[in-house]
DNA sequence: GGGTCATAGTTGCGCCCTCAAGTGTAGCGC
DNA sequence: GCGCTACACTTGAGGGCGCAACTATGACCC
């Protein structure tokens, strides 16, 4: 059993990702919730849309964007539906696609739901480096995957 | 709206952060699942105890080793008790806490799913890395919270 | 037009997890 | 011994999400 015993070296940032990802996203979670009434995801859609053109886009992109599955981003937008930051919009020119629109509220939500998400972003998890680090940071994660849903996604 | 507009680069390496997460450990859960029916909290459980002393820990000590609630251990471990790999103990000097503790099935399974489990990691993670990369990764999560649960956490 | 296949989206089912509330002990001051 | 608080753990309810199966459309070919 020795074998395991001891986490390789190798192992460690391994294990420091994963328990850092756990913690800060329980955390932000929570926060976003308990202050907004959103889910990180809900955050997530919002503000892909508020990038997007026209502030709408078609629910697989939503999906891909956010690494969601399609049955994940149709349940995600029910409930931003119901609460009235999206809306649905069909394709004139192809039947098959629904985008999901902002509305004005969902806009309004965002900004407001904006100022505390950056602020926990800031002390959970950007606040603690240098401007440098933060460039190597971001260096080193862009080589991870980033698809992993279904569409083979030759992003 | 322009406030928002386009993501500052403050926020790329949050981002990656956020998004290779999410790749991650989706395929690399499937890749258990499918393999050796584990979770990866599953996995984490079977690889904290075989670390422990006995191979046994009490179940508040897994639970925020692997940062899970309270009840969240309690149900992931009902499903290894159920499967084998783990089994309850009693504590004889205080009846509150029960131990679980690795049984040889169990350790046998780690073992199995080890092999895949690692080259999944190394695979999707490390192998992306030369050594001091990792050594700077490390570092650089190190910094990140890694508590949250419960305890005190009066945030 | 009628096959065949790809694609967008939805739905049934089930897993995992959290939160809140509840049970059974332990320890402490009286 | 009797309350009181602290702690370990369990349970019920509910939410988020993936997978597989399904519907509806579009594109292509004969």
């Amino acid at each position: 059993m020795t074998q395991i015993s001891s986490p390789p070296q190798r192992l460690e940032s391994w294990i420091a990702y994963l328990r850092s990802h756990s913690a800060i996203t329980r955390e932000l979670s929570a926060q976003l919730q308990r202050e907004h009434g959103l889910t990180l995801n809900d955050y997530e859609v919002l503000l892909h849309l508020s990038h997007a053109e026209a502030g709408m886009m078609r629910r697989v992109d939503l999906a891909e964007s956010i690494l969601l599955t399609a049955s994940g981003i149709t349940r995600l937008l029910e409930g931003l539906e119901r609460a009235g930051f999206v809306c649905k919009q069909t394709c004139s020119s192809d039947a098959r696609v629904s985008y999901a629109k902002l509305t004005d509220e969902g806009a309004q939500k965002l900004s407001e739901a904006s100022v505390t998400h950056l602020r926990g972003i800031d002390e959970l998890f950007l606040g603690r480096y240098s401007g440098s680090e933060l460039a190597t940071l971001a260096e080193l994660l862009s080589r991870l995957p980033v698809t992993g849903i279904s569409s083979s996604a030759c992003s």
